[in-house]
Formats: C-alpha cells, structure tokens, sequence
DNA sequence: ATACCTGCAAAAGCTTTGCACAAGG
DNA sequence: CCTTGTGCAAAGCTTTTGCAGGTAT
C-alpha cells in the first residue's frame, strides 16, 4: 500500500517535470522517496542528513532545489511555526489540515476544522481576494501541567537534541 | 489622543521593566515611540534604519533586544508569513485579528472572525492543550486579476523595493 | 559604585548563488 | 552534443553573541 502511493507519487513528479522540461534525475527521486517514508514534518538539514545517511551523495544546494520543485507540484507543503526554519512535510493524498504546536516539547498535532473553509471563502468574497491556502497554527502547552512543569514529550525531545 | 495612547504604552512599558528588573533606557522608549508611530507591519531592518534616520545611534542588537521586551510584555506582536523574515506590529488596544496577504503586491490586510476563537477553544478541549494563541494567514490575490496581471498595490510596491 | 545595557563587530544559522564538471535527453 | 543539474564552496541575509566601554539606579 505505502508502494502504491510512492509509485504514485513519483508517476506526478515524472509528469511535473516532464512537462516543465526538468530533467529526471536519480537524486530528485531519492530525495521524493526519502520524504515519503517519513511520517512526520522534516528541515531542509534533518533531511539533507538522512540522504548523506543512506549513502546518497547529495549536496545542500540539490535538496533545495528538489523541495521548490515539489513545492510547485505540490506534492510537498511548507511551514514556518514561528521560527526562521522551515519545515516541511509530504502532501500527497493528506486532507488540508493545520497544526496545534506546543511549545514545551515542539511536539506537532494536525487537526481539522471545516470552519476553517468557511472563514477562507467568506473572507476571500468579503475582501475580494482569491485565497489559494491558508495557514492555521494554535499554540499552546500540553494540559494539566503546572507552571514550570515539562510535559511527557519534552524529555524526549530534549533526548533528540545533540 | 494618538499621544492618550503613546503614553499609556510607555506607561505599561515601565511598569514591565520595572517589576523585572530591567533598566528604563532612552533607546527602549525611542524604539517604543518609533512602532508606535507606524501604522504598518515592520521588520527588524525597516525599523532599525528608520532609528538612524531619526537620529537615534541605537545598533541592531539593541533593536532586537527590546522587541524581544516589547514581546514578552506584549506590547508587540510578531508574524512569520511563510518566510524568513520576523515581521512585527504594534499590539495595544488592537483587537486579536488575523491577516489575508497578498502573493502578488504582498500587502498584508486584517481581519476577525469569531469562529477562529471558537475552534481554538474546542481544539484546545479535544487535544488537551492549553492554548495561548494562534495565527491565521489566507494567502491569495486581489480577484479580478487575470493571470500575469498585476494589483493595483504591485506597482507601490515595486517602486518601495530598492 | 556596580550591575546591566549599548554599540560594534564577529559569528552563527539558514538559504541562495557561482562555477566547473557530470549527465540527461 | 548541448543544455541543464549537481556538488562544492563562497556569499547573502537575518539573527545571535562576545566584549569593552557607557549609563541607569
């Protein structure tokens, strides 16, 4: 099943990029089938790490290149929760959805709202405006913690730091 | 009246620095009066040349440690709009709102919906989050423009860029 | 008087760019 | 072949940090 996507996923890429007159390389499949396997959102250098992980030899400059190009194709999203890092995470087939981030342990939920698409459409009438995306971000701290008090991912969290 | 509420901020400003030890500098309250003045997003650049064009000898250290003042007593509040740029507005007395941009002239237009704090609040609920805040970006272009076409805000823009 | 703050400049962190070589079409 | 993409390294930009001197309290 998670075969089946990928090979789906690539075939839109191979479309994209053909009909863009991009070329096919094997490092911007590499880079599309690394991004597949994660399940969770991912930085341009976790990233660029993994591949030099897998034994692929990819530079920086490639990795960003790959993420405009399945920006454009959306098969891809990108975030910036607040900070100067942008995160990113695969799009294919994933309902619209927004993110609760809290700021303990940077843990990332995704939710839905069909509001949401309400207040887009009315305010793009109200405004005039044709609205492509939005982007909601709620940010809170996990419940039931005293102030001072680290929720049960921090320490994880804190773990994953260097 | 504009002044009722220069004052009141200075006021609430001294009250922070105050009761957290921080010291009552000149260049905090110059940096204060000059957002406070402006009607627009800023970031952090825009403002600090517009200090050295006033006159003010403040350095951009300085500039980023009182907005990080001005944050925390919430004087000012602070957007990343999908790039890495921090951008800022003045807060006081200003209703909770979101923003719609604009891709195309990149202006930044406000507005309020009450469901927002609704599905913050059941969000909050479901999850069990305690959440603080949120932030909500419609991203589009003025309607009517056909593709290639420009807004009427896109050549203002233009003529600010370099 | 003495912490804390400031200005300056260097450093850090993320992203973009330039160039020579490699490789897709 | 010829053009585009890649790897590498340097440069760009925003933001942070270190330090010597200045200033609020």
């Amino acid at each position: 099943m998670k075969d089946s996507i990928l090979e789906r996923v690539k075939q839109l890429f191979t479309d994209y990029l053909k009909e863009h007159g991009q070329r096919r390389t094997p490092e911007r499949y590499a880079i599309l089938a690394e991004i597949y396997s994660l399940d969770q959102h991912f930085d341009v250098e976790s990233l660029f790490t993994r591949m030099l992980g897998l034994g692929h030899n990819v530079s920086r400059a490639t990795v960003y290149n790959t993420l405009e190009l399945l920006l454009e194709c959306r098969l891809i999203t990108k975030h910036q929760f607040g900070k100067n890092l942008s995160q990113y995470e695969k799009s294919f087939e994933y309902k619209q959805h927004d993110h609760l981030l809290c700021e303990d342990c940077e843990r990332v939920v995704e939710f839905c709202d069909p509001r949401i698409q309400q207040i887009q459409s009315m305010m793009g009438d109200i405004l005039q405006f044709n609205i492509t995306h939005h982007a909601l971000t709620l940010y809170g701290r996990c419940s039931l913690l005293a102030k001072g008090e680290h929720c049960t991912h921090y320490q994880e969290k804190r773990s994953l730091l260097k």
